[in-house]
DNA sequence: CATTGAATAGCACGATCGTTCGTTCTAGAC
DNA sequence: GTCTAGAACGAACGATCGTGCTATTCAATG
């Protein structure tokens, strides 16, 4: 056990919080006041633990990259290479779109589009981890395939892309259409991607 | 020739320019204060036309809606059915989203994750905008394959879904990753997945 | 050209934003 | 139990937000 300072922990409710307010508002609507009046807190006091709103931001930013590789990417790759392994990690996205702790589903799409146009080191941040995911997905394809279990002239990145807009379409359906059938409809798209993917060779 | 007050001119005016702001910085982020100077105008000159910003959002929202129809919709019902309507709407689409107007892609890409969880008329006209985009790539399918040049047992919605989900991901690999192969990877996405629906019933 | 209503500007409001400062409290080490 | 560093608070800052007023300027009509 780690000594963790009374500071600490009040530091880590706060990113809690802050994960939760910022998968609806987004990373901009994190504003440092209701965040206080969430966690019963001054603003000062609050503002005090990170020294500035960008900071807040990065924090949790990071927060949710640790959680997300904690448990998307990691127990996904427990699983053996090729199908097995690109479903768990399909179906552990899934899970981490529904999660509790963020009620506005996936933080990292709805931090994307507010972020597009906004240079920075928050949206530096968030490039980069979205990177880091595509080259999982990537690397599991190109793993599966030279191991033979999927096509031999299957195109990683492709299949990355193809990954990401199924899930991406799932967040829209699910978030903003409430549309019930959402999560049929990505199954779907994605049992068929992964049926062409292991489809022998074609002429 | 409508007779058209100066009124009418400026309003158009101050529309063009939240929708190119908009496109980039959300509806949340059209603040009056930078339209006003964007645009030479005063603050209350500019929000004297609208009344209130809810009612500016609509307008933009509104406006964007139309120049959508006019420049996707209607052009694509010119083609025949079957795969030329669907590639054309395909097309189409990304010409829309490289627009000049609206220099940060898709508007309606921009305000649906920032709106998702926000309730009111604005959430509102954005869902009805989307579900009339969902219901015209439906349609376009069902009549493709009643007229036999489509897969019959092809679902319309899922398709949509699919063509949705290419388009999603285009916008996010383009904006946010500036990912200069996001063109071509949409374009072989929609390449296999028209594909798959002129293929012969499987067994 | 004169008149009148529309269009725009100027100014101020309350609220909220992120941030700073000085103070108070309290938890943890001796 | 005392001392000290860290944690939290309260009040205020300048800036900006959307939104009212009132006054002024301008464009369209007779």
């Amino acid at each position: 056990m780690g000594t963790l300072r009374k500071g600490e922990v009040t530091r880590g409710s706060i990113l809690d919080t802050s994960l939760a307010l910022a998968s609806q508002v987004g990373m901009a609507g994190l504003s440092i006041g209701e965040l206080a009046s969430r966690t019963g807190m001054s603003k000062s006091g609050l503002f005090a633990h990170f020294g500035s709103k960008e900071s807040l931001q990065l924090q949790v930013l990071e927060e949710a990259r640790q959680r997300f590789i904690a448990l998307v990417a990691v127990p996904a790759l427990k699983k053996p290479r090729g199908a097995p392994r690109l479903q768990a990690l399909f179906d552990l996205w899934l899970d981490w779109s529904q999660a509790d702790f963020s009620p506005g589903g996936c933080i990292f799409m709805a931090a994307a589009s507010e972020l597009d146009d906004r240079p920075g080191p928050l949206r530096d941040a968030l490039v980069e981890s979205q990177r880091e995911w595509l080259a999982t997905l990537a690397t599991a394809v190109r793993q599966g395939s030279a191991a033979g279990k999927l096509r031999r002239n299957l195109d990683p990145d492709q299949f990355a892309y193809e990954f990401y807009s199924i899930t991406l379409a799932y967040h829209h359906f699910s978030r903003l259409l409430r549309d019930p059938a959402a999560e049929t409809r990505a199954r779907r798209a994605w049992r068929d991607l992964l049926t062409q993917a292991r489809r022998p060779e074609p002429a």
